[in-house]
DNA sequence: TGCCGGGTTGCGGATATCCACAATGGCTGC
DNA sequence: GCAGCCATTGTGGATATCCGCAACCCGGCA
């Protein structure tokens, strides 16, 4: 199993159970006492799932969520509760939470829960690597050659664009090729697909 | 406003107190006493929201979620739940239900889920319009129109679609043509804009 | 100063696309 | 059977795109 599920609880107890329980099935995990100490070791390039107790002392499992949200992760949260708060599981789940368990819980459907979330974040991470190759792709992109490939996607006549950006049309044609090039495709339509949906 | 309330709940009581709610607060709103009532007049283009009592004798407000949502039906719904279960309001949250409240709920606040629950669902129609008049468009394409726009999307040569297709050239232009005319555009980079994320 | 990358341009030819005009054959419905 | 739609093809010319070859200008850098 590719990622590792780590485990925010204020309550030792649970940190073990839960701890005994991951190994158990061969999942990897890891655990932290509070929000604050899972941030000190935070990186935002961590591959697994996190599960997560609502309620703690300082910065709630809530709070973490958000705050990891807003830093731009995407990784999917199990959220474990003591209390049958239904508006604080809904408004969980509406923010985009993987899950929201009740204790006590089912250990296998726990892990079960969790096991999916690592699936999801694994497929998720095969998702990034296509974006983020064609990112590395524009991004060698030279200014000029993003000026001219914005209009070859307004499916401008080479002609067009050199009229308006006041150059010879063979001059199009040159930025052209090397888009085509760096892009890694062979035609104007093509060009289109693969940024359709970006910009 | 856009749309009507319609209320799905087994306990009079709280249909008349829905209705009069929803009234007072120039919300328009119809009631019945079961899903199968309900089943009985509905219509998949309805505009508004629905209000669905989670359990109530035979189908429950979650079933009916469900056979709408088979139907293809993406009418937002809300939950009145009496009882506290979260697994329940966790299961429906993520399968996209818009919003769970638990009873008894505070009237302006469920009235004002409602209302942005008809006003998401407005907007979504107007995304659907959009959508709607692409379809008519593909939809008056030939059989034989829709083969060579395949290949086009490809980015293929119209002589490679003529060898595919066994035609003549002139014929693949002719094609071509028809296709950039019914679809509203001109050129082939419109055309996967217009249809990037389709197919 | 010399090298290098980015932007620019010209020439000329091979390919492709775009289109008007004209026409044939098959199938369907009245 | 005739009208109408669909698919098909041809001719020929106007436009565009695709490219190799060659070259110039400029600013940053060793």
């Amino acid at each position: 199993m590719i990622g590792t599920a780590y485990i925010v609880d204020d309550d030792e107890a649970i940190r073990d159970a839960l701890t005994w329980l991951f190994k158990s099935r061969m999942v990897a995990s890891r655990a932290w006492h509070s929000a604050e100490a899972f941030l000190a070791d935070w990186r935002n390039d961590l591959r697994g799932c996190l599960v997560l107790d609502v309620r703690m002392e300082g910065m709630s499992g809530l709070e973490l969520f958000d705050f990891l949200s807003e830093q731009g992760s995407h990784m999917p949260v199990i959220f474990l509760s003591g209390h049958g708060d239904i508006p604080l599981a809904v408004a969980a789940v509406k923010k985009g939470a993987f899950d929201f368990v009740e204790k006590p819980f089912n250990d296998n459907e726990l892990v079960d829960r969790v096991i999916q979330a690592l699936a999801f974040d694994a497929s998720r991470q095969v998702r990034r690597a296509g974006q983020a190759s064609l990112d590395a792709r524009i991004g060698q992109l030279t200014p000029r050659e993003r000026e001219v490939m914005a209009r070859i996607l307004d499916g401008k006549y080479n002609k067009v664009i050199a009229d308006e950006l006041n150059i010879a049309m063979r001059t199009v044609e040159v930025h052209r090729a090397r888009i085509f090039e760096k892009m890694g495709v062979k035609s104007a339509v093509e060009l289109a697909q693969l940024l359709s949906g970006r910009r």
